[in-house]
Order: structure tokens, then sequence, then C-alpha cells
DNA sequence: CAGAGTATTCACAGATCTCTGAAACTTCTG
DNA sequence: CAGAAGTTTCAGAGATCTGTGAATACTCTG
């Protein structure tokens, strides 16, 4: 990655609105590194070197994005580090992870509407209508993403086919 | 909203889940009072008492909220307090504003793809996912969000009319 | 236009978070 | 199975963030 400045620029450019975003700044650091990386897969000392951290803090960023799906273990024949590499379509499965929380403000939506009582009162109202919001949401995303995860899926067969040609 | 116990521990509950998505705690704190309160309005004395954090703490919040479009101040006749609220359609206006974001990350994509080079290499393929999704996202949000909003109203028309027989 | 009632700003104290560096632990290899 | 290579854990230092409380700035009212 070192091999291209504006690539780095973006990358730390990226990491920074992840990290106004709520994201912590190294695992933001980590996983666009990963993202724009000119190599496939990158190791731990890869990372330590180019962003200047720790091991230790590598551990860290990596023990957050893996579970989430933004990062994964690529196993590596003939080496006996961890080979790290940012997941295809590991956009979409951000967005839906995005669902559960969508769940969860209906969630808590309902649960404010019984406490509310009577729909017809302030916090009644309110509540309705948050509720309706995210129900709404959660129905309509999910299928949206499908639907992307195809149409892109599709794409890609399409151009390798034109390339074999 | 001292009214009712379980009113309260909802919005605490749901302070909490927005803090750990990042918003700030008390920012949460002040936004969930006014979304979970059975007035129909609060003053900042009343979130100071509710909350029992300082005058300068609801400042500072107020100042992250209003420009969000997460509360608004209601002109108050008769008194000299400011009077906030939690707005009609603040969650499709918090949702839309997720578009800014999304456009930002599909330029970033962009700039990303440009210093690439080639697609064809691995950060050139993960620049191309990436955009397209976001794109992708870019244009179906919106169009969705104003679906809801016209169901929305529609549906609250009906319960109007319905209740005026 | 003086003054009371509010809102905002700001320096600082306290809490929280986060990375480092080293030690402990794992897992391969010869 | 000993040792090398690499990863994870952890205590503690340092940085960052955040709320308080008092001072400041507004803004109505009489």
């Amino acid at each position: 990655m070192g091999d291209d400045k504006r690539l780095r620029d973006a990358a730390e450019k990226l990491a920074l609105i992840l990290a106004q975003g709520g994201m912590q700044k190294t695992t933001a650091r980590v996983m666009t590194c990963l993202l724009f990386s000119q190599q496939e897969t990158l190791t731990a000392a890869d990372l330590c070197t180019e962003l200047q951290i720790s091991s230790g803090a590598v551990s860290g960023a990596v023990k957050q994005l893996a579970p989430s799906g933004l990062l994964e273990r690529v196993p590596a024949p003939g080496s006996r580090r961890d080979h790290y590499r940012f997941p295809d379509g590991a956009w979409a499965t951000l967005m839906s992870q995005q669902n559960q929380l969508l769940a969860t403000m209906g969630e808590v939506a309902d649960q404010g509407l019984a406490a509310a009582g009577d729909p017809s009162t302030p916090a009644g109202q309110r509540m309705a209508e948050m509720r309706d919001f995210y129900s709404f949401m959660l129905r309509e995303l999910p299928p949206l993403i499908e639907r992307w995860r195809t149409d892109f899926t599709a794409k890609q067969a399409n151009q390798e086919t034109h390339q074999a040609d």
C-alpha cells in the first residue's frame, strides 16, 4: 500500500470519516488499510509498519472487525503469520447488521407504546410513529440489500464472460 | 415523565443503545427524555431536574440535536423559557441524513478507484464493489423514505377521519 | 431602559478510553 | 520436544472526552 500516496490518503480520509461516525480510530485505520491495499491480503506485521502501531493495537482492531464481517482471516499456506483481508460483500453485510438495530428500535417503540398506555397521548403518538417507521424499514431494507447482491453477482458474472471472449 | 417508571426505563434503555452506537451519552438521554415524555414539550429546567444534569449539559445536547432535526425549539407563548420537542417525522429525517453519508462513501470509492488506476487490481475491485453498493443505496433509499412519509401521512389522515365519524 | 429570568460559554476537574510495551500463551518446525 | 515465530493479553501512561459551576451574554417585561 505504501506504493501509492493517493490510495493511502484516501484510506486515512475514510478512516477519519468512520471515526467521526463512532468507530474506533485505530480500528477504522486497520479496516481502510485493508480496503485500499493493492495487496490481496496483509499480515499483522504489515499493518504495524504501515500504520505505525503496535501489535497489540492490531490485535484489538482485528477483534472488533472480524465479528462484524469487516475483516476475515485468510488461510495462509506456507506462512505462519495470520493473513487478513477485507471480505467481498462486506458493505452489504454491514448494512444487513444495521437491520438488527432497526429491529431493536422497533421493539423499544413497542415497549414504549405499551408503557404509554393510550396511543393518543403525546408519548403514545411518538411511539406509534416510531414503531411504524422502523417496522417499515425492517420490512423493506433486507429485500433491497438482497437485490443488490443478486444484481452485483450477475454483473460480475457478465464481465467475466465478456472478458473470456 | 416522572409519572411512569416504565417510560423512564424505556427512555434510558434507548439512550444506552444510542450511546453505544456513537451518540454522546447525555445527548442521547436528552433526546429520549423528550421522546418518551408525556408532556408535549419540555423546558431546559425540566430536563435538568429529570436527568439530573447541569444547564450547561442541556445546552450542549441541544446544540447537537437541533441541527440534526432530532429536537426542535417550540415558540412558547407566555413563557420566557425555551420549550423543546421531539419533532414529527424525526426518524425519517434522521435516516435521510444517512444519505449524506452514503454519498460520501460513494465519493471516497470513486477517488479510490481513480487512485487505484486499474479496476482489475485488488484495490480496484474492492473500490468498484464499494462504489456500486453505495450508489445503489443512494438511488434506492430516498424514494423508500419518501414512500413511508406518504403512507404514514395518509394513514394518519384516515384515522382522523374515522375518529370524526 | 433597567433588571429579572434564561440560555450559553468556558476553564477545569474527573472520568473514560486507547495505545504501548512487555509478558504470557500458542502453534508450528526441525 | 525444544525453540522460534507470531499472536493475544494486560497493567499502566497518556490522551481525549465530558459535565460542572460560575461567569457572561441575551432577551423580554414593566
